[in-house]
DNA sequence: ATTTAATGATACTATTTTAGTATCATTAAA
DNA sequence: TTTAATGATACTAAAATAGTATCATTAAAT
């Protein structure tokens, strides 16, 4: 059972590079290309996702010579869930039990209930987790 | 985010059909036949979850005429992780952080230790949810 | 100005997983 | 012997995921 598909695992492990690299020098941008060689991770796909990252604010880039990423806000303040949000949807394993039919009864709906709280549970342990934690 | 799959999904309404029409009449057996037609689901695959089910010990077949599908137990007794098992493998969401890599330092492994925590609590909640609460 | 080194946008292919179908063998009651 | 059921299995279709390629745009350096 997958948590997280690749792109948000690239996004997450070049998150956590970009975030050392702050750390090591103030305000320093980090290019792809440096992710890419020093993750190993395929070229394309990883610049997909940073790209997706900056779109959504989590990641502010620079064009042209000298350009690259950093982050957009404090590490603690960036957590997985957002990550996977952005990616994958939000984290929600309801409408499951009910797919194509409509609730067939109300004892049904417990369960409905029940795994939406379980899924609240989830997020809220994955919100959890930032940046700051992780690297 | 799909907690389950489709034939996941048919095979816990085709048990919850069960279930009901067992507590109607006591060792009653239903066809596959009738739990497509009550639940309009595509039969081959309802047929081959159905199959599933029962070489995994959560059914009891019988071939033949007046064949069918029953309970092999107590539908307090069977829960949702079990179904789950059996389609999608075990409910656990570790190996995710760290695929290709072994992992990358220490701080990261406690990442790993929550995340799985995480699908151990996740699927202990859904082992509390029994055909019996369900049906 | 031009070159160079970066990201942005986008369209495409390949692979894997999920979903669904079809067919024939086997069984057991009527 | 027929009929009505499941068992086994091989196959196709669709969707999601993974990955590639290309060209446009930008901005610093020369």
């Amino acid at each position: 059972m997958k948590l997280l598909t690749r792109d948000t695992d690239y996004a997450v492990r070049a998150l956590i590079f970009i975030c050392k690299a702050g750390r090591r020098r103030e305000g320093a941008t980090v290019t792809a290309d440096e992710i890419i060689k020093a993750l190993k991770l395929p070229k394309a796909l990883l610049r997909k996702s940073l790209q997706t990252l900056s779109k959504n604010k989590i990641l502010i880039s620079g064009r042209g010579k000298r350009g690259g990423f950093s982050l957009s806000k404090h590490p603690s303040k960036i957590n997985i869930v957002d990550i996977i949000t952005i990616f994958q949807g939000p984290v929600n394993f309801t409408n499951c039990l009910l797919r194509n039919t409509p609730c067939p009864n109300r004892r049904m709906c417990k369960v409905r209930k029940k795994i939406l709280n379980l899924s609240k549970y989830v997020s809220s342990a994955l919100e959890k987790i930032t940046l700051s934690s992780l690297s």
